[in-house]
DNA sequence: GTAACTCCTAAACCTAACTTTAGGTCAATA
DNA sequence: TATTGACCTAAAGTTAGGTTTAGGAGTTAC
């Protein structure tokens, strides 16, 4: 069993969030005494999994609702799997995404290194769309496709 | 030359955003004839990185400041590619991190088909935290690792 | 010639996710 | 004993990134 504290300092999290996920709804089975709020293994397994829906970007009020399911019991283990599922595609385009971002950065990175050395970047530009070095050629092709 | 809204189109970005956009500062050489928006291809790849950053979580203050970098010539090539050096290093962190993530998802994802199968948590949760099966522990103690 | 479209601005409004403030309880320390 | 520190609540405030509204201009379609 933790405080509030030390919740926050395991999570690197202030007290204020803590507070503001109970109040939402997050820890529908926290338990106090006497008025303080008693973080069990429960809880923190639950907030592990409220980082990661977090950054796949699910709204607090649709982890609240996963919390609910939680708590029902056996009768939601499809939806809590479902839930998972579709998550995991989303997750899985995130990342798609964001190598694609990656590639325009290193694209980048590569273009400013070539003006740095040139001076200028006319040389490069009169390379562009497709008569760049083969290797840059292809993370410049992925960065812009679609 | 396109009006906003063919790059609005283009982009699937509402007129109100790019206009938004245009308001803080993120064209700085945006040409008007009569009042009138006129998108080049220079404002067009300056969309394409803007999406870019905003991905990776650059704030529209600081996507400004490089836009202005730009429009400040050859001067300013190595602060640019500095800029997405250090960005680089924050993608290839933020994909870390997405597949620790993906692989709490995908943990959950096996821990409610078992739960399903099973009728109960019991026999799973007896496992943790080390007593999975192999090709599931290795993904569990990359989602639960730090 | 009037209705419908696209464009424009300034300013008000909105939402999510916190954070801060103001005021209070209780236990331990100086 | 008084002050420090951890906890509490309710409510107001904040921030980023837009979106909506209200009002207006210019061009094309019927």
């Amino acid at each position: 069993m933790y405080t509030i504290g030390q919740v926050s300092e395991m999570f690197h999290l202030p007290v204020s969030t803590l507070r503001y996920y109970d109040k939402e709804g997050l820890f529908p089975n926290l338990e106090r005494s006497s008025g303080i709020r008693r973080f069990s293994d429960k809880e923190i397994e639950a907030l592990r999994v409220i980082e990661c829906l977090k950054k796949s970007g699910v709204e607090i009020k649709d982890i609240k609702v996963f919390m609910e399911w939680c708590s029902q019991g056996s009768s939601t283990y499809s939806q809590r799997r479902d839930f998972f599922l579709r998550q995991k595609e989303i997750a899985e385009n995130e990342i798609r995404k964001m190598e694609k971002v990656l590639d325009m950065i290193r694209f980048k990175c590569w273009y400013y290194e070539q003006a740095i050395k040139d001076g200028t970047e006319e040389r490069i530009n009169q390379m562009l769309p497709d008569h760049l070095p083969e290797e840059i050629q292809a993370i410049y092709n992925h960065a812009h496709e679609n």
